[in-house]
DNA sequence: AATATAATATAGCTATTGCTATAATTAAGG
DNA sequence: CCTTAATTATAGCAATAGCTATATTATATT
């Protein structure tokens, strides 16, 4: 499968068909209605591992917001099913919290491989990755995978170097 | 500038820093702040170069939302200072918005090109460009840029052929 | 066991982003 | 000009995501 020379391709318009752009459009608000739960479940995930507990104050340090804001969050946490309260000794995850927390946590790994394999800095992986994670597709996240994976480093090494 | 070997790279923790990690999510949650008036003005700019014209009811199409929710926003805009409204004539940019615009679209494009690059299909770059536009920081847009200028797609099809 | 500390809960507020239903206004066509 | 159709405005509602201030409760220490 060789792809189109890019200059080939035509050029993006201006404006894509109108079913298709609402369509993204959509797509994206949908994207961003379960940004919350991933971040708040993968650190959740995350602080479990290191310290065998993950509790309101923890988390919201964490977050940078405050501990009311994490137990509002965590209440409708547990409303969906995704962690369990245990009174004053924090929060657990369910299976469903599990397999969301390990999806997004592959998810956020890949995306921080890809864009350290670019050439970014560490602080702008951090960052950067935190936002992105939650826009990458299947299908992009497949391309990035490839790109770290077929050497995409050793090329942007080639490159620099001339 | 040789980069290291991505296997002598230290593969990060789980945790990151807590100061760090807050301030990331800090930061994402500034940029979600942006993202509705970025996509406003954008789409706008668009409707104007196409048609001299940006109506509520055409950008509520292009979003996929309705036009009550396009007149808040607009009336947001307006009070920014980056729309003015002409009374059922639609909206047109202040010199504000053409900047916010032109900067978003420039982002836009290069996300797009670095995306179509890699080989991702025409529609989910359509997608996820919609969303990743809003979370990459300065240097993560320049060595996307440099992707692009580079000859990544060359390198990609070197890849896909073995 | 009493107390101090840490953790959580709750009340009450604000801003944002969406919706439906309906009213008001302007622009266009006859 | 008058009417109709398109466009915009407005009212009222809901969900989400944040905040501060304060009360409550559990844990830990003496
Ligand atoms: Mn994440
Ligand atoms: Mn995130
Ligand atoms: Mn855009
Ligand atoms: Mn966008």
């Amino acid at each position: 499968m060789i792809l189109k020379s890019p200059r080939t391709v035509k050029s993006s318009q201006s404006l894509p068909d109108p079913t298709a752009q609402s369509e993204s459009f959509r797509a994206n608000r949908e994207a961003r209605r379960k940004v919350l739960v991933e971040d708040y479940v993968e650190l959740i995930s995350d602080l479990l591992e290191e310290s065998q507990e993950a509790r309101q104050v923890d988390i919201a340090a964490r977050l940078g917001v405050s501990q009311p804001t994490v137990a509002k969050m965590l209440a409708r946490l547990v409303a969906d099913g995704f962690v369990v309260q245990k009174p004053y000794r924090g929060v657990f995850l369910t299976e469903a919290g599990q397999k969301v927390a390990e999806e997004a946590r592959a998810r956020h790994r890949i995306v921080e491989a890809f864009l350290r394999a670019l050439g970014v800095s560490e602080e702008s992986v951090l960052v950067d990755a935190e936002g992105i994670e939650h826009y990458v597709g299947d299908e992009t996240l497949a391309a990035f995978k490839r790109a770290i994976d077929g050497g995409l480093h050793d090329f942007i090494n080639r490159l620099v170097t001339r």
